[in-house]
RNA sequence: UGGGCGGUCGACUAAUGGUAGGUCAAGUGCCUUUGACGCACUUUGUCCAGGUUCGAAUCCUGGCCGCCCAGCCA
């Protein structure tokens, strides 16, 4: 008899295994097996340029450089890559770093790339030394065209045999400053007939005569982010660095560097990019809508930054959950953005208090409640989180319901207020409609109803009559005023970019994107709502209240929607 | 076109020569003091053609399609 394979023991009591694996994890898994490291412990790093802001998907490589080490035990730097001193501000640094933290994350080492700029120059006369780099007086423009194109080779710099004494001399001469920008560049010397063009001699040094926002006037000579990158995580001991996509091609220059130099051999790993339907993910185009005022900064609720998601209301929980979903491969893709809303939605479910708002006010009248008594309604606070407790919410005569909850001639399938037609009113009591006042323009401006006593608290009577629909309201005389900022989608297309001939993607921005509901009447508990605070509004949406909100004058973003499956009916055309 | 990297349900992603599975979306029903949440069920997939093998999403060959690279940006 043949030994029992594994699956008919394990039977099908197996749990799914709780963490996919996914290529990289395999990679260290392996790395670590065979001690490529030695005894050293993962170290990775989250390296970005601190010349935007962070957006959704920086939150998925911070994600994997943090909780990748973490896994393992090792541990993740944040060093911002600043060898650029035209494009890169303190302001940037400082919003990365309260970016990552809020996303739940806090580094080991903080490094910079200029913290190397004196290693970096000591590495280059080394390899000027060793016959590896030359200076090169070639304008950018020849440089360009000695490069050669994707399928013809380069050609060689005139100026690529200067001798090491010349080499030396010169870029001496570059650091202290006796050239204009742009006259001279260091490269390395490699191939100018590679395949990769990128290993055509690159460029290592060019001459800025530019104030770094750390090094201020130190240098005018700054390294290339190829030259830069891969010593940078050397240096920092990086095991396993990993970079999007399109720098496939440069991991040949990263060893490069390595190998000439002789120094730890960190190791690069590409992974995809994330993309989102319905978003631009380009810190140059994010940028362009900042600078043009089409939205009213980089933490504008609608921009996929972190700083607007974060005043949009979505939590780093939600973000977390997202990017473990959505996961990690070398495939080019486009997430769902509806993806993204569902683990919004998920997270907040559970968290946020419920509260009552009404967006469109329309007066509802309840005939036969006796004038001018008020009674304390008892409303859970979180269906999901019993521990969240119970809020007492007013109730009177006059009331403020949703126009969208009440129809003259309500299509079929309508299970809200209608003339004759009773609702529940949540968590107080069941009414029916009896009549309507009509403005001139013959618009529904008032509701009359009659309530059941019996049906106190919103409970079904003793009779057993049950009602299909359940709607909120807010009391007339103690509701608050609040600004709503419902915000949609920032584009109108999944594809930003898809955009006719000569046109930019501006032209696919949505003039929707943003509606401002003023005249909202709230529940008097949210009154004392303080910036960040989120809440469910019930059979409305999550919201949070803005950094502009303040007591008397209260504003909330719509974070995202509930999912309304009646207007999904409806738009499908009615009953189903 | 030279080089590089990829193609698994509509989307994202597992299966590492041995039952193509999960999440989102979509649909149906149940539940319901949120048309929410939850629960159950359902639809849909290995780019194509050959080959190796008892057995191929996986290995081989040849196609096809997509993305990236010609910054003194990162």
């Amino acid at each position: 008899m043949s030994a029992p394979n594994l699956k008919a023991n394990t039977g099908n009591a197996a749990p799914p295994n709780p963490k996919p694996s996914n290529f990289i994890r395999d990679i260290i898994v392996r790395d670590l097996e065979a001690k490529k490291f030695g005894d050293a412990q993962v170290q990775t790093r989250f390296p970005p340029e601190p010349n935007g802001y962070l957006h959704i998907g920086h939150c998925k490589a911070i994600c994997l450089d943090f909780q990748l080490a973490d896994e393992f035990g090792g541990k993740t730097n944040l060093r911002f890559d600043d060898t650029n001193p035209e494009k890169e501000e303190q302001e940037y640094v400082d919003s990365i770093m309260a970016d990552v933290r809020w996303l739940g994350f806090e580094w080991e080492g903080l490094h910079y790339a200029s913290d190397y700029f004196d290693q970096l120059h000591a590495w280059a006369v080394k390899l000027i030394e060793a016959g590896k780099a030359y200076v090169d007086d070639l304008t950018a423009d020849e440089i360009r065209q000695h490069r050669g194109t994707l399928t013809e080779p380069g050609k060689n710099s005139p100026y690529r045999d200067r001798s090491v004494a010349e080499n030396l001399d010169l870029f001496e001469r570059m650091r202290q400053g006796e050239f204009p920008n742009g006259a001279k560049v260091l490269r390395a010397k490699i191939d100018m007939a590679a395949p990769n063009i990128n290993l055509r001699d690159p460029v290592m040094y060019r001459i800025l005569h530019a104030e770094h926002h750390r090094t201020g006037a130190k240098w005018c000579i700054y390294p290339m982010y190829d030259y830069a990158h891969g010593q940078s995580d050397s240096l920092e001991r990086v095991t396993h660095s990993m970079c999007t996509l399109e720098f496939t091609d440069h991991q040949p220059i990263y060893r490069w560097y390595i190998e000439q130099l002789g120094i730890f051999p960190s190791q690069q790993i590409e992974f995809d990019r994330l993309n989102l339907t319905y978003t631009l993910l380009s810190k140059r185009k994010l940028r362009q809508l900042v600078q043009e005022k089409r939205v009213a900064g980089w933490d504008d609720p609608r921009m996929p930054t972190i700083s607007g998601i974060r005043r949009r209301g979505y939590t780093p929980e939600a973000m977390r959950n997202f990017v473990a979903a959505v996961g990690v491969s070398r495939t080019n893709g486009s997430t769902d953005f509806a993806m993204l809303e569902h683990f919004v939605r998920e997270d907040l479910n559970k968290r946020a208090h419920r509260a009552m708002a009404v967006l469109k006010p329309l007066k509802l009248v309840i005939d036969n409640y006796p004038e001018g008594q008020v009674e304390e309604m008892e409303a859970v606070n979180n269906p999901e989180d019993p521990g969240a407790g119970v809020r007492k919410v007013p109730f009177a005569r006059e009331l403020f319901i949703d126009q969208d909850d009440f129809k003259e001639e309500p299509p079929k399938g309508y299970f809200r207020l209608s003339p004759g037609r009773e609702v529940r009113l949540r968590f107080a009591y069941f009414v029916t409609a009896t009549s309507v006042v009509k403005n001139a323009a013959g618009e529904v401006v008032e509701v009359h109803a009659t309530y059941d006593p019996a049906t106190r608290g919103g409970n079904n009577p003793p009779d057993g009559r049950k009602v299909k629909g359940t709607i909120h309201w807010v009391c007339a005389r103690h509701a608050v005023e609040a600004e709503l900022r419902l915000y949609d989608k920032l584009f109108t297309k999944p594809d930003p970019n898809d955009v006719p001939e000569g046109q930019e993607f501006t032209a696919n921005l949505n003039a929707q994107s943003l509606e401002v509901a003023t005249t909202a009447k709230l529940e008097p508990s949210l009154a004392s709502a303080k910036p960040g605070d989120r809440y469910q509004f019930e059979r409305v949406g999550y919201f949070c209240a803005d950094p502009d909100s303040k007591p008397g004058k209260l504003v909330f973003n719509r974070t995202v929607a509930l999912k309304d499956s009646w207007a999904k009916q409806e738009k499908r055309g009615g009953a189903k």
